[in-house]
DNA sequence: GTCTATAACGAGATAGAC
DNA sequence: GTCTATCTCGTTATAGAC
């Protein structure tokens, strides 16, 4: 019975991986608006009713290739972040951007599913939100590593941003100085911008060298968060 | 004649109007990916195929939306420049980002089309191309009218970005010196990392008082393409 | 010339009976 | 789980009103 039992097990799990990769599939033909769960049931051989045993829900599959996304390139931010451990502050921030970077170049659908424009009518739900913050953790990470060590300039933080910078502080980067929450958190949206442009098309005509520019750009925004 | 002619040029534009108000509704109700002709024409109380007399194709209805877009934002990004153009670089500059954010704001569901995942399916035509620079435009004129006062102060360009650096003034900055071509356009891009992430939903749960935190963002941002 | 309406095509989605 | 009848879609051809 518990080798029956595993048998099922392996099975539930390739099933729901194929069910992923059709979903996946799908994305970068037609969108995340139009996943439907028929045609992933068609596609797969199945029929449409058999996918609800999987995912009770089209938003579930949705959810579910979101949280997918939010970790593949979480891991690629860490595993970049690991891999550079020993390397200056700015060298280790631009080595984990580039790598963001990268794997955005290679899963566009899936960056644009998590980066991009809301699905219409699906909300995500909170369980997403881990896996959402693994980049900004590392980021996090660097900047904290880096005050034990040659020490933070920032330019003075405007009074009126005080209470703002305390309270991301205090919620999700304690052991950092208040000083440099903003400028951490506003560098983050920004590696996001100089990703999604080049992605997105808004750099045609425009960049050509794009992994000299990006790296450049990466590593202004180290500076601007006070790493040297 | 010529009257007739008036009538009709006059009916022409303000069904065209109509069609295109109706458009944008859907996109906000459906998305991009899911503008149906028919269902704009069945709103109206026309038949699909009149629709084909104003819009050669579903896609040059996208594409007037896009360029529609892409104007109203600029206009937007231009008056703010000019209601300030006594101000300094500094103020100038955020008082344009602002009005970027605040059209934004105003109109997510435009934004996430000129700005967000591109539409499946779509290939933006080059004539999108102008509409889309008007707000780079402007930036890069704050920045040259700037260089005529107190002077420019960046940082040293690396070796290795200035061939890009130097096309790109050629390309579309030639009024401008070489050396601050890239974090021009980085800044540019960073502008919408920042507010893609507001309107998208990355900032829930970690910016709260989004107003401030965006203009000492735009701050930064000039000061990081040597405004002062 | 300018417009709208009818009808149809081929492709795809969908709901429900079985 | 299967099948069918009925929807949707973009697009085109055609005919007729103004």
């Amino acid at each position: 019975m518990s080798t029956a039992r595993g048998a099922r097990e392996r099975a539930r799990i390739e099933v729901t991986a194929a069910i992923k990769d059709e979903a996946r599939r799908q994305l970068a033909a037609e969108g995340a608006a139009k996943l439907s769960l028929r045609a992933v049931a068609r596609e797969l051989g199945m029929v449409s009713s058999a996918l609800y045993r999987y995912f009770p829900s089209r938003d579930d599959l949705l959810t579910s290739l979101i949280i997918d996304a939010y970790d593949s390139v979480g891991e690629a931010a860490e595993a970049a972040h690991a891999a550079a451990a020993d390397a200056g502050p700015v060298q280790l921030w631009t080595n984990v951007c580039e790598a963001v970077r990268e794997w955005a170049l290679a899963h566009p659908h899936e960056y644009a599913l998590i980066y991009g424009s809301p699905v219409p009518g699906y909300k995500a739900p909170d369980t997403t939100v881990r896996a959402a913050s693994r980049i900004g953790l590392v980021l996090i990470g660097i900047v904290r590593d880096a005050r034990l060590g040659p020490g933070l300039t920032l330019p003075a933080l405007p009074a009126e941003l005080r209470p703002e910078a305390e309270r991301m502080a205090a919620d999700f980067a304690s052991d950092l100085p208040p000083d440099v929450a903003p400028a951490l958190v506003a560098a983050w949206a920004q590696l996001f911008g100089l990703i999604g442009f080049e992605l997105f098309g808004q750099f045609n005509r425009v960049v050509e060298d794009r992994a000299t520019f990006f790296r450049n750009a990466a590593g202004q925004l180290a500076r601007g968060v006070g790493l040297t």
